[in-house]
DNA sequence: GCTATTAGTTGTTAGATGCAACGGTTGTAT
DNA sequence: ATACAACCGTTGCATCTAACAACTAATAGC
């Protein structure tokens, strides 16, 4: 008697995969936009900003690893590197075993405006975190890695998938 | 005895504040990265895909309440709308009432297209749907929305807030 | 009917990013 | 020991994105 197990759940499934498609296009849009917006108050692009988070929550590492992290070609993050350079966000740490490498070091400059930046956001998002239930506000952060981890398993580590 | 509410509450929801803020900028990344990958399989840039959905999910509208969904310029939404008039994937509907608005409306060579990208898309959502526990799962959109909202409303809506 | 406002387009500019090519460094195999 | 391959980072080039400003055409208000 029992309905076969396709007919009941892949419709629901189709459905909220298609809301969840919905929901996290617009997320990344707001998103985009509000980083664009905001990114600009510290003199600062919005990837350069990633960047410096990146080797902040990961400590130094080289060029390329940034890349990665970012998912960034290695001339973009070459580029980027060369920003914060300038900026005198990073520098390049003394000569290492090997000699092709570039370690990047967030200087004291780069971890003071880091921490601006942290806690200008920290104050929108706790704001915003007071308008969820406590059992939500927790779970959010976690629920939100775990959804990153799975599309980012899903999208090919390194190579391209495209075309 | 009792602690005061500040000393025990403000200082989980900074940790709250500062993981939510990781957590979303690297599903943006992420979530940036697979769309640059996917969207030149259909031969559409990010932001073309995003107008078509927005156009698709929404009905027919003006090239700059398109803008707006999509938080971009008068300039680039027309441009926007130029590049899929000549994909023809939307088009001019017959003249308005007001004689200055362009009504963008999605055309069957659209919507089978968008079709086709919500369909490869779906497929991977509900794979990664799978991973969740049902009651996440179908909550999982909604609290997205929720986030969004909530992120868009402190987004001041048409001016920019910056510096 | 003028003038102000609005919708859309186009020119220009700046920034982001990938690809390809190159230069210097290291590692490996003969 | 030397030659070749692999690797890291940089730079040149092309494309895409997006904003701002100037402009055209159409509407609205007086």
């Amino acid at each position: 008697m029992s309905a076969p197990f396709e007919t009941i759940n892949r419709p629901s499934l189709i459905r909220d995969a298609a809301r969840l498609q919905e929901a996290l296009a617009e997320l990344i849009r707001v998103l985009q936009f509000r980083d664009r917006d905001r990114a600009c108050c510290y003199d600062l692009s919005v990837s350069q900003c990633h960047a410096l988070e990146t080797l902040i929550q990961h400590g130094p590492m080289p060029v390329t690893q940034l890349g990665d992290h970012l998912y960034l070609e290695k001339s973009t993050a070459s580029r980027l590197a060369k920003a914060l350079l300038e900026k005198d966000l990073v520098r390049k740490r003394a000569p290492q075993a090997d000699g092709r490498v570039v370690i990047l070091q967030v200087t004291e400059t780069g971890h003071r405006l880091a921490r601006k930046i942290l806690n200008d956001l920290a104050d929108e998002y706790m704001d915003l975190l007071e308008e969820f239930e406590p059992e939500v506000r927790a779970a959010l952060p976690l629920l939100l890695d775990r959804l990153t981890q799975t599309i980012s398993g899903r999208t090919d580590p390194q190579e391209l998938t495209c075309c």
